[in-house]
RNA sequence: GGGCGCAUAGCUCAGCCGGUUAGAGCGUUGCAUUCACAUUGCAAAGGUCUCUGGUUCGAAUCCAGAUGCGCCCACCA
């Protein structure tokens, strides 16, 4: 052996010895095993490149299953990618603008095509990426979240909530990216504080007076159907059941109260624009109020916005009223005003909310459940704080918007009956009972009429197929044996921001498709920010290339590193000084080897793994050392704590064993009464903590195990020698 | 507008279900290399544990408040 270690020399050779074990594939793993461990990987995006926050997971999860593999379980890790819907779609649209062609050039199954295109391009190029990091999930049961037995799950899991009663489609204001021509989530919106004005503006009544509303968008002024204030308000009090006219239009609405007016903003009245305010639509359900769409998909005045505007686009119609009502003597004041802007988190064009017809998922029931199973601790979700919120989401959840009008993504089973059917003359009764649309697996055919059905166009939003990842992965909804093995898996760990967007939603969708939660615990890991405390950020050109470190240091000195300083929930504030002390770990962990092997060298082969007597205090001390390291290392990874353990495990290594009983046994050998139990202790104390230092550092363990095999250690590769027993 | 978290050595962080001289890594200083490893060993310097008040025989640790920083959630026109 050489006096250093090479990481470059092993790493490769090791991963490969790995996949030719075949033994990341739980069916091919030695032994009876009955217990069972599995993980799901949280998919990545088919856009992108491998970031720190990939490699922690990715490390996380691969130290756990290494080490479940290692004391025999039947222990499964299950990869994938995930389609990404409207992240994907842009990425693409955004490179396809280079070539100056826009989606729309294409068509939809032309843009389809060159989407498949990319994702054959890109979209493993992370998985592999993960395999230089020492992660071993089975890749042979890799899945992507538009596969055709995934693309089942997801009609199938739509038909039964519709079949329910829990799918329904209606006319909602929902947050609307004018760019992206599609309707997003509430998830999907940034805020931004931005300087406006707030418009003071006279609605005259008809006695010659005025209401005065405040408004930060004039322009909507030609979608009001009522001005509402609270009616607590003194002010106002002797107003309500009035009337005011819209100013410009002269167009006569009523005058309502309604609790949710804050009677300390502004004037404490307010316009209501059902069709282009979330609050003023609802209101509009409380009030019956009619809804005047005058914002369409480009966010273009229509022309119910009436001639005055029609055909502009909003920022200018804005101007445009501010001046007239100016002229009109309308305009009180227009005072600066910050206030928080929505953009599309993907683009960043500033949302239009816009009344529009979607698909919603009911969320009352699924909520229920949810919060049922958090609370009974069917999901522990970890750190416990996590709770809170969760539970305070779920509390105040609305129906989720689960259509989408892009091209990429999972099209609605829905089928619409198109064109308008012709009725034929002998059928004439029955046609009025073609229906509009039709919710099947397959295409459906019309008992009344020959009209076809055509498919929707919409998509679903990319969550509602990751929400059934845990299960559709294991081939549901067909009934298999991996799904009866595998589910529920016992371990996720993601990032605190999708926590709402994916864990949440795993955890219903698994409760109501599989009767159970899809994990025993959902952990929400640590933000990796910059030394200095900024998010990493490809844009900003902040983040890290793990690869690239890898390349430097080595995989094992990166997940060193990582790990090393992944504590708790507390933001990393990533420093790469600690994989250099990984770096330096694997030097000595390779030296202690040299040492040992040294001490030791013909009698390899006469090893076993029985406990040996110790005869010396500092005998005593190291082995006893050794049990508190095993026993630390296997509650800790047992709930989590990978940090910590590793912490433990290099004070272990480096201060116990070779400061100080590789010191003492210099000593001890020189007393030919105690040098050859002495060098047994070494070898017990070297060979078992690399069994436990296995699923930190793969490669330099495995390696070190490779040349103790050749040295005459009878035994198989570490990735499956069995854990060290506690005695 | 609600909620959460953090503030400990020059830097990055442990410790925090109260109890002997507050720890680690990196950095700094000194000494030590034929004898596993200089990617090393031994030793040292370095902290009024953000501030104020409270509980207690005893507080970095518990409680309240202040200050600073960060994050999440929310339909504030």
């Amino acid at each position: 052996m050489n006096s250093q270690y090479d990481p470059k020399q092993a790493e490769e050779k090791i991963y490969r010895l790995w996949e030719k074990s075949g033994f990341a594939d739980p069916d091919k793993l030695p032994g009876k095993r009955t217990k069972k461990f599995s993980a799901m990987m949280a998919p990545p995006n088919i856009t992108g490149s491998l970031h720190m926050g990939h490699a922690l997971e990715n490390i996380s999860v691969d130290i756990a299953v290494r080490m479940k593999r290692m004391q025999g379980f039947k222990a499964l890790w299950l990869p994938g990618i995930d389609h990404a819907g409207i992240a994907a779609q842009n990425a693409v649209e955004k490179n396809l603008r280079k070539q100056n062609i826009r989606r729309q050039d294409l068509g939809r199954e032309k843009f389809v095509e060159k989407m498949y295109e990319w994702k054959e391009k890109y979209g493993h190029i992370i998985l592999d990426q993960l395999k230089k990091l020492g992660a071993l999930p089975d890749w042979s049961r890799t899945r992507f979240t538009l596969d055709p037995e995934y693309a089942e799950a997801v009609r199938h899991a739509f038909i039964h909530y519709y079949e329910k009663g829990w799918i329904y489609r209606g006319e909602r204001v929902i947050n609307w990216c004018p760019r992206c021509e599609t309707g997003i989530s509430d998830l999907e919106v940034e805020y931004k504080e931005e300087p406006a004005k707030l418009y003071h503006i006279k609605y005259p009544l008809a006695d010659g007076g005025f209401i005065i509303v405040a408004t930060t968008r004039p322009e909507t002024m030609f979608g009001d159907t009522a001005v509402a204030v609270n009616p607590k308000d003194g002010r106002y009090k002797k107003l309500i059941g009035k009337f005011a006219a819209v100013p410009i239009q002269n167009r006569r609405i009523p005058i309502i109260a309604d609790r949710g007016v804050d009677m300390k903003f502004g004037t404490g009245a307010v316009k209501v624009t059902p069709a282009h305010d979330v609050s003023d639509f609802e209101m509009s359900i409380r009030h019956n109020l009619p809804r005047i769409k005058i914002i369409n998909e480009k966010g273009i005045m229509t022309d119910e916005s009436g001639v005055f505007c029609a055909g502009l686009k909003t920022g200018e119609c804005r101007g445009k009223t501010a001046e007239e009502l100016q002229k009109l003597g309308l305009l009180e004041k227009a005072e600066n005003y910050i206030h928080n802007a929505a953009f599309c988190e993907r683009c960043g064009t500033k949302i239009e909310p816009r009344l529009s017809l979607q698909w919603f998922l009911k969320m009352a029931e699924l909520a229920e459940l949810t919060i049922k199973a958090i609370k009974n601790k069917k999901t522990a979700l970890y750190p416990k704080k996590w709770e809170k919120p969760a539970l305070e989401w779920l509390k105040n959840i609305r129906d989720w918007n689960i259509s989408r009008q892009l091209w990429w993504g999972h099209r609605l089973p829905v089928w619409f009956h198109e064109p308008k059917c012709e009725p034929k003359k002998d059928r004439e009764k029955d046609v009025a009972k073609c229906k509009e649309f039709v919710v099947s697996e397959k295409k459906p055919k019309c008992e009344y009429c020959d009209a076809e059905f055509i498919r929707s166009d919409d998509v679903l939003d990319t969550w509602f197929s990751s929400a059934l990842w845990p299960f559709a992965t294991l081939g549901w909804p067909k009934k298999t044996t991996d799904l009866s093995e595998y589910y529920p898996t016992d371990y996720i760990t993601s990032a605190r921001e999708i926590l709402n967007l994916w864990i949440i939603r795993m955890i219903f969708s698994g409760m109501e498709f599989m009767g159970k939660t899809p994990f025993k615990t959902a952990h929400i890991h640590a933000t990796i920010l910059t030394k200095d405390g900024k998010r990493m950020s490809k844009s900003l050109g902040t983040g890290i290339d793990p690869l690239l470190l890898v390349e430097r240091y080595g995989a094992d000195a990166v997940r060193f590193g990582i790990t090393y300083q992944n504590l708790g929930g507390q933001d990393i504030r990533f420093s790469e000084d600690a994989i250099i002390t990984g770096k330096k770990f694997c030097n000595k962990i390779w030296n202690a080897t040299r040492f040992v092997m040294m001490a030791n060298r013909e009698k390899i082969s006469d090893f076993n793994d029985k406990n040996p007597k110790p005869k010396t205090a500092a005998d005593k001390k190291i082995l006893i050392a050794l049990k508190m390291a095993n026993k630390k290392t296997e509650t800790g990874i047992d709930k989590y704590e990978f940090g910590k353990v590793l912490h433990s495990l290099y004070d272990f290594f480096w201060h116990d064993f070779c400061d100080q009983y590789i010191e003492e046994s210099k000593k001890q050998s020189a007393d030919p009464k105690l040098a050859e139990n002495t060098n047994r202790i070494l070898f017990y104390v070297l060979t078992n903590s690399l069994k436990l230092l296995h699923p930190f550092l793969p490669f330099i363990t495995e390696e070190i195990w490779d040349n103790l095999r050749s040295a005459g250690l009878k035994a198989g590769p570490l990735i499956i020698e069995s854990w060290p027993r506690q005695v």
